[in-house]
RNA sequence: GCCCCCAUCGUCUAGUGGCCCAGGACGAAGCCCUCUCAAGGCUUAAACAGGGGUUCGAGUCCCCUUGGGGGCACCA
């Protein structure tokens, strides 16, 4: 059936935060249309008003930007099937719906709120389904049209079939068979003129020439009635793939809101806005979502244009994925860890500017190759290389004194390593490494305790990158002068 | 309660009837390297939910049970 190109669609409804389940479902439909050179295009489906959160669809636009999961086609940016939000389409829901009355495959229903509601009490009380009783199904059409006229409220509800079955083809699952006595008259058009999501995207994706549908396997319940629509309609239906839901880390249950709130505070997020805030980068983060739900044989760190490269659906997989932050960090790290020196420099330049450092940005050159292999986030940078940066470090003057020795004796070590420093041409570890460590030899300290006092005198933390290319960078003035400060607080201390 | 979906190490997964005493990755443990922390290298522990079939042969096919998930709206 796809002869045609191939178009494909992300179509969130702007009600909350872009989360990883969007965010996947938008990853695989782009990695779907580069891999097969077809079209990814942006849908607003913005038909429920009382969700609605305004700002909401900017930050889905902002959110696949800082992905880099650029779209054909969209609200924002246009093109050949506009407009891409759907309350802007609303007459064209409202011809469909009356068509498929005219095909007496649905129905203008006048019931109330408050009948429909008193119904549904009763039947869970009988413990029966929860579903329409049919009473307007079977209305005259042409009463029905009179009342509508007449300006009488209603809705436009499917005329499901009451019997035999629907056959519903996913492309992960196979076929589900669902017998129709099971299924409901859902309500296509509300009685405020607005489309529900039954209507609305089928009806968009027939006329945007959708040819494949991802989307979340909440939808699997209401999979038959959207194939009854389609076939209703005479349309042509697209590859439907339901994808995998996100289980919360222990794997029961979805997250909740508070959980979600929750994992700020240990440094993660499922919502892609606070992904960049918490130093999580697009590749990373990427990866990661990418990878629940899909199985890659092998050699998973992937770049995007790796994933287009080796991207399937029949690679996909229907079963429920555990969100496993600890996966974040893994891919985070070594997407930083790929990163040339130029684009880390200035990924992480923010950071120190953010804390009042001044950066020059020659050093920061020099910085990045001892930084990058630490960093699990982008803004580790801090804590392992503000002091680069800073005019003055701060030691603790219990962490000068190395295990197993008074501070006597460390003083005794810093005016020593000061001494030997300042005797050597520059700070190159070439010059610095080879008499520090003959030092040691002589001196009968070991070089935990030596290096780790310089460390801690000129860096001001216990653990740093390594220490003589650090000095290196951070310069033969600043690193005497740190060093005499620590053999002072030393003094001080005996 | 009813309907639908899912089911391999703790987690993400490979596996499409014999190549599997089940492979990879994350995480864990240990060793090596080492100026701290990382990175890197090597090694170890760790799974086919249970029960019935089908078959010469089942993780792979079928059924049941159990567990998990989703849905039962004029929400998407």
């Amino acid at each position: 059936m796809t002869d045609r190109p191939v178009r494909v669609r992300f179509a969130p409804s702007p009600t909350g935060h872009l989360h990883i389940g969007g965010a996947r479902t938008a990853l695989f439909n782009y990695l779907f249309a580069r891999k097969t050179g077809g079209q990814f295009i942006l849908r607003i489906e913005d038909t429920d008003r009382k969700r609605f959160v305004p700002g909401a669809e900017q930050e889905i636009i902002e959110g696949l930007r800082w992905l880099g999961l650029e779209y054909d086609e969209g609200p924002d940016i246009g093109g050949p099937y506009r407009p891409y939000r759907q309350t802007e389409r609303l007459e064209i829901y409202r011809q469909r719906a009356w068509e498929l009355v005219e095909r007496s495959a649905a129905y203008p229903c006048f019931c109330t709120p408050e009948r429909l509601e008193k119904l549904r009490q009763e039947q869970m009380r009988n413990k029966q389904q929860a579903r329409y009783d049919g009473l307007c199904r079977d209305l005259d059409p042409d009463v029905a049209a009179r009342r509508v006229a007449q300006g009488e409220r209603y809705v436009i509800r499917f005329k499901m079939p009451r019997h035999g079955v629907t056959i519903a083809r996913d492309h992960l699952r196979g076929e589900i068979v669902t017998e129709n006595q099971y299924l409901d008259d859902y309500v296509l058009l509300k009685s405020d003129g607005f489309p529900t999501y039954h209507l609305a995207a089928m009806v968009d994706d027939h006329e945007m020439k959708i040819t494949h549908v991802f989307r979340g396997s909440e939808w699997l319940s209401t999979f038959p009635l959207h194939v009854q629509v389609v076939r209703a309609f005479g349309w042509e239906e697209p590859v439907w793939i339901h994808l995998s839901v996100f289980l919360k880390p222990s794997g029961k249950g979805k997250m909740s809101k508070r959980e979600s709130a929750e994992t700020l505070k240990d440094g993660y997020s499922i919502f892609v806005k606070d992904m960049k805030e918490l130093g999580f980068i697009p590749e990373g983060v990427l990866n990661w979502i990418s990878l629940m739900g899909w199985g890659v044989p092998e050699d998973d760190v992937m770049t995007l244009e790796k994933m287009i490269e080796r991207f399937e659906i029949d690679s996909l997989t229907p079963s429920p994925a555990a969100i496993n932050f600890q996966k974040l960090d893994h891919f985070n790290r070594a997407h930083i860890r790929r990163l040339s020196t130029e684009d880390l420099a200035r990924r992480i330049k923010p950071y120190f500017l953010a804390h009042n450092l001044a950066v020059d940005d020659d050093q920061l050159l020099r910085v990045v190759p001892l930084l990058r292999e630490r960093l699990v986030t982008l803004d580790d940078c801090l804590a392992f290389g503000a002091f680069f940066f800073s005019e003055t470090v701060e030691p603790a003057p219990e962490e000068l004194i190395p295990k197993g020795l008074s501070a006597q004796q460390a003083a005794q070590i810093a005016r020593r390593v000061y001494a030997i420093l300042e005797a050597v041409p520059d700070m190159e570890p070439v010059h610095t490494e080879p008499p520090l460590r003959a030092y040691v030899e002589e001196s009968g300290f070991n070089v935990n305790q030596v290096f780790g006092l310089v460390r801690v005198a000129v860096t001001g933390q216990r653990v740093s990158p390594p220490l003589f290319e650090s000095m290196a960078v951070i310069g033969r003035e600043k690193v005497l002068e740190r060093l005499k400060r620590a053999g002072d607080i030393l003094e001080s201390m005996s």
